[in-house]
DNA sequence: TATTGTTATACTCTATAACTATA
DNA sequence: TATAGTTATAGAGTATAACAATA
């Protein structure tokens, strides 16, 4: 097991930036009368149109949950229930033109606000960051479980 | 105004670790029986007795909505409220000895679990990623507005 | 009058449990 | 019977607006 005796100020920056990351995105996506998680849902179907479970998988709560989330998204007209083909039971959701609209709006404003923070750092060490943060969410995906 | 042309692995990058690193604190959290907020709220009243709009201001949070974290908290004994001495409308909230100790417990599972993200990087590279994240939040702490 | 905090109300988000409809 | 999804219900978290008590 390595990585003891970690020097407490990674940990400690690491979160930091986590929620001002987080409030950030949750500021611009309430600017636009949408969660965090709202903004998720559209992220997730930008190239996918799954069926509710794997909805709810991707994004890690429960079955009932996604129901009030995507009726919620639908009544908005940002995604869409479209029914199976293959089973009678279950249907698909999908990202409609509005919601893939904002979504890229949000998406935009937010990556625009982060290169704001990181811009404090020369180029060279952006790109260094770059690869080191690549590194961590490459560990992620390959840990245990995985399914951000 | 820099940062312009930015590579968007970095942007991509720095979200995913911040919810991954905020998806496992939810998950610490939740094992005790905790929000986000209310392992905020108590490690803010680490070092600090402030009053409830004090509170609202480090939290980014409206005073109303203080009023039933406060109230929850102070229900199972983490917290409670002490008329302020110099402003007779006023309480100013205090961390007690079982919100302290439960609050040490989580921040130490989740520096254990930081440690064990950061630790598919080499030593020298960690030290190298705690710089330019101390840079990063020296930024925001610098920042126009900032009271994280 | 202005300020501190609470209360009333409403909505989002989440979970558990019970249910419906299809497989 | 088993599975996909919804509904019923409950509780946390949040905001706005109205209120009480004190300054």
């Amino acid at each position: 097991m390595p990585a003891k005796h970690q020097d407490p100020g990674l940990v400690d920056g690491l979160f930091q930036l986590s929620f001002k990351l987080q409030g950030t995105l949750a500021r611009i996506a309430a600017e636009h009368d949408l969660s965090i998680v709202q903004v998720r849902l559209l992220g997730i179907l930008r190239d996918r149109e799954p069926a509710m479970l794997q909805l709810a998988r991707y994004l890690e709560l429960e079955k009932s949950s996604l129901s009030g989330l995507v009726d919620r998204a639908e009544k908005r007209g940002l995604v869409e229930r479209v029914p199976s083909p293959d089973d009678g039971r279950g249907s698909n959701i999908r990202v409609t033109a509005r919601g893939r609209k904002l979504s890229r709006v949000i998406e935009a404003e937010a990556a625009a606000e982060v290169a704001k923070l990181v811009g404090v750092l020369p180029s060279s060490e952006r790109e260094r960051l770059g690869g080191l943060v690549a590194q961590i969410v490459a560990g992620i995906a390959g840990a245990p479980d995985s399914r951000l």
